[in-house]
DNA sequence: CCCTTATGTTTCCACACGAAACAAATAGAA
DNA sequence: TTCTATTTGTTTCGTGTGGAAACATAAGGG
């Protein structure tokens, strides 16, 4: 009963201060004015300016000049989104490891690719990691812009529980139990944050794609496997580990058929895209060539095939209809063309397994972000902490 | 493009204050001492004291002398959650109506259930509600103690989309679009909740049942349907509209057995309440005779009947970890007893149908609390929304 | 050239919270 | 009993966040 030290909340930062409502809203928009970020958020104009010139000292906005014409009244000034705050995006996949630098507006800065020949281990990958940033981080600081780098976010195509950073288990990668985040913040010494790729694309769309605006977002992303990314009222769904969202091991079916972890009749044991390959006599084809191929040859054993899994699909879809009453769903990967080889049966098979209340408003799209998406969704990862707590990120600025 | 006038997110309040902060310990805890408050939440000695004064002179609280004994330094004042602050919870069902007073502190001021002998429509139940409300109301005002009245919960067996108040569909008291909220809010000139039935006996089990002190939680409960409720990361899931967590509805089997919405080889159909009545020869029994019946007499048929439901139960309860990775499972209504029948087995089918990583550290518990759960889910619901603005539903105080 | 409108700027004020010093109330030791 | 250590309540004062109001400034329109 002796009374604990430690505090279970934090008294203050749990109300984001206006600071972060600002910092936010200026890395939403990339660049606004000062009178529109008074509208937004209800704030005065004296206590914006106050936080607009720390927000701009801290650098992390640069004041623009006065902008807007046309309009009466004295015109209001700009603000930019920093283009030297930086996160370096990390994404280790079989065949490649994809290091980016994405700016605080957006902007991708560097972007650079290493192909393997052959599948590297874990601790291989991540001396290379370290190899890669190293030499981008010189490089950046060799250059004439005084670029600041924030931290590192990596993208993971696994099961990853965030909170701890350690990989649990990531098939094609074959790693599993693997401390990836402290290895690489204690040889980096920068924040370092990890997520699962599926969650990134879905933040990413959220951000600045097809579910832009929307806070209950339900998305699918379809590789090998089936992985899902789901958002609830803004905030991702985590779990108590954060292995929330293991929507392609959904089991829809009273089949046999197995998934890649042998499990019967679930989403991804009945939507592959390699049954899609086969069929239409293909095989380790990119995205690209698989769409066109699946979109222009439409012969019944491919049309069969791909209404099967369009129906197993939708089922899926409806189930999570039901379960999330999402705003938006977005369907990724070769689930992309998928829905576009038959998406009025798609929509028939949902409207026959939710219930209407669920489908009043929601809407289906396909990712609209292209190969940056991932990239995007990392760096969001590393900004969004940033912006929760802009001073501790602060840089002494030169 | 013209600046609007109102603000997007409120710039107050969205931080919690520190003053709902200790408000809110006080609910949860019933009755603690300043220096627990000083520990629990950080704030200094100072700050305490001044807030539990407000909190004291808003009549939320009450002091009470110095306790605790037997340990050294000058004892900490007590202080407990107001006994007179009450929020009213309603229930109507098929053939009752149910109306209770809870206490600030959670104790059950008054309770009274009107009994139809046959359904009563919509209006009918309106008016009823209103009736007994006020004759209650008046009650209160006329007794010795200071009674207040926050607000009223009502507890609706149905859809219901929690932010316009208007019922969707609820099957059994056979309303659909009913604007309840409103109705209630109009005749009464108080403030008005409602919700699901199943969400406020999860939020009930949070609180003080089954799932206390676990912040992911999926709860199924087994009326004639089974209803869900889910709440991740503290706060519950409602989805677009707010009709999130029809877990009934999920599909998990390529049968054909309907369920009552008309949708086939979903949970719903193949776990049914009927179904167990009718194997053991029984009809319309209460939960106990029929849990009595099923875990006595087991009889081949019962057995084979139980295991199919619990393989469906199971494959449902998998399915749903695998997407929530939530840390305890609440079961509720039937179900309780079903799992009971053979639980072993209910964990070897998820175990099969579930990957390894989400179950561990998962729990799953049948509901605790008994016959108030739901009027405290009620009470909760406009509890909570005191506590997040005090000074709002501060009432002049005598 | 004035008037209206919308914005930036400055000053002052309110409020929430904390730190520090002091007072009070306990247990245990001398 | 008396003194000390310990814990908590109380009071005072300082700090930081944000707002209101008055004023200055930059547009467009007559």
């Amino acid at each position: 009963m002796t009374p604990k030290a430690t505090p279970m909340f934090e008294t203050r930062a749990s109300g984001q201060s206006s600071l972060s409502l600002v910092l936010g809203l200026i890395h939403e928009h990339r660049a606004m004015t000062r009178s529109e970020i008074c509208s937004l958020t209800g704030l005065s104009r004296s206590t914006v300016a106050k936080l607009v010139t720390t927000l701009v000292n801290l650098g992390f906005a640069s004041d623009t000049g006065a902008e807007q014409i046309d309009r009466v009244g004295r015109p209001s000034m700009g603000v930019d989104a920093s283009k030297e705050m930086l996160a370096i995006s990390v994404h280790p996949e079989v065949d490649y490891l994809e290091v980016k630098a994405v700016a605080f507006n957006g902007t991708i800065v560097h972007s650079e690719k290493r192909l393997y020949d052959e599948p590297v281990g874990a601790y291989q990958a991540v001396d290379d990691m370290v190899q890669v940033i190293d030499s981008l981080v010189a490089e950046l600081q060799a250059s004439d812009t005084n670029y600041r780098i924030l931290g590192i976010g990596v993208i993971v195509p696994g099961q990853i529980n965030s909170s701890t950073g350690i990989v649990r288990q990531a098939p094609h990668l074959q790693w599993s139990e693997f401390p990836i985040r402290d290895l690489l913040t204690e040889r980096l010494s920068m924040p370092v944050f990890v997520a699962n790729d599926a969650s990134l694309g879905c933040k990413a769309e959220m951000a600045y794609g097809a579910a832009k605006g929307a806070t209950d977002v339900v998305y699918m992303h379809g590789t090998s496997g089936i992985g899902g990314g789901v958002f609830m009222n803004g905030t991702e769904l985590k779990g108590f580990r954060g292995y929330a969202g293991e929507l392609g091991h959904m089991r829809i079916s009273s089949g046999k058929e197995l998934d890649y972890s042998g499990i019967q009749g679930t989403l991804e044991a009945l939507v592959r895209r390699d049954d899609l390959e086969a069929v239409l006599g293909l095989k380790n084809v990119s995205d690209e060539d698989l769409e066109i191929a699946l979109l222009n040859n439409r012969n019944p054993e491919s049309t069969a095939l791909a209404r099967r899994q369009l129906e197993a699909l939708g089922i899926a879809t409806a189930n999570l209809a039901n379960i999330f009453n999402p705003e938006v769903f977005v369907l990724a990967g070769f689930l992309r063309f998928l829905y576009r080889f038959d998406q009025n049966y798609f929509h028939r098979v949902i409207k026959k397994h939710a219930i209407p209340a669920v489908l009043e408003g929601m809407q289906i799209f396909v990712n609209e972000l292209g190969t940056n998406s991932l990239a995007i969704g990392a760096s969001e990862l590393v900004f969004q902490e940033a912006i929760a707590d802009p001073t501790k990120f602060a840089t002494p600025a030169k």
